[in-house]
DNA sequence: GTCTTAGTAAGACAATTGTAAAACTGTTGT
DNA sequence: ACAACAGTTTTACAATTGTCTTACTAAGAC
């Protein structure tokens, strides 16, 4: 059985792109790892952490969403963000896949 | 005893950003895979392979040395260049490290 | 030598993008 | 209802960057 959300194992044609995109900037990678560094995080959290504004870390983690290498669910007013390991591991994959033979 | 070229195994502390921009373009990673197509491609090979000037692919080629993700030698006139792959596995794998916990 | 070919370097330009400010939506608490 | 808080959207701007053109260097062929 196929899961809803695409890619349990898999990227989707244009989300290999997406992901480079968004590896490619290093606050983004920060912030991905900081959503890594705690099993669910807020937003708020966030911007405490970093010198960029709350519509700039808005900003980001849509994009990483967008990439998929972010899942967040609103809870009431605060956004749980966590990383999704399998789009991670799946594009290495695949990255490595295409520099073959 | 320590190879004399950095990364064996191990990232420089800004390669990992280097690389990261580097795979952002997808034209990039075109150059990246007709590179590793052949074992050992010259860049007029790519001139023609792409819809860009032989300029772009030189510009290309010089980011991709940067970032230490090919290895370019000069035969005469032609350029030899090679994908490094331990450079590549060692990017994968600090990526999936740092978000990790 | 001259001519052709392979690649590089410099300059210019359009497109993309990271950022912030301000205004907005929605939720929680009083 | 009101205020405070969490996050989004819009707009604008500066910086980066992918691309080309032109001019250049260097190597091979004649």
């Amino acid at each position: 059985m196929k899961s809803d959300h695409p890619t349990g194992e898999e990227l989707r044609p244009e989300q290999f792109e997406l992901i480079a995109k968004a590896l490619s900037d290093p606050r983004r990678v920060a912030l991905l790892e900081a959503i890594a560094s705690e099993k669910c995080c807020e937003c708020s959290t966030l911007t405490q952490q970093f010198p960029v504004s709350k519509a700039t870390i808005s900003h980001h983690i849509k994009e990483l969403v967008r990439a998929g290498l972010v899942k967040a669910e609103r809870h009431g007013q605060y956004l749980n963000c966590t990383v999704r390991r399998d789009v991670l591991e799946a594009y290495t994959k695949e990255l490595l896949l295409r520099t073959d033979s």
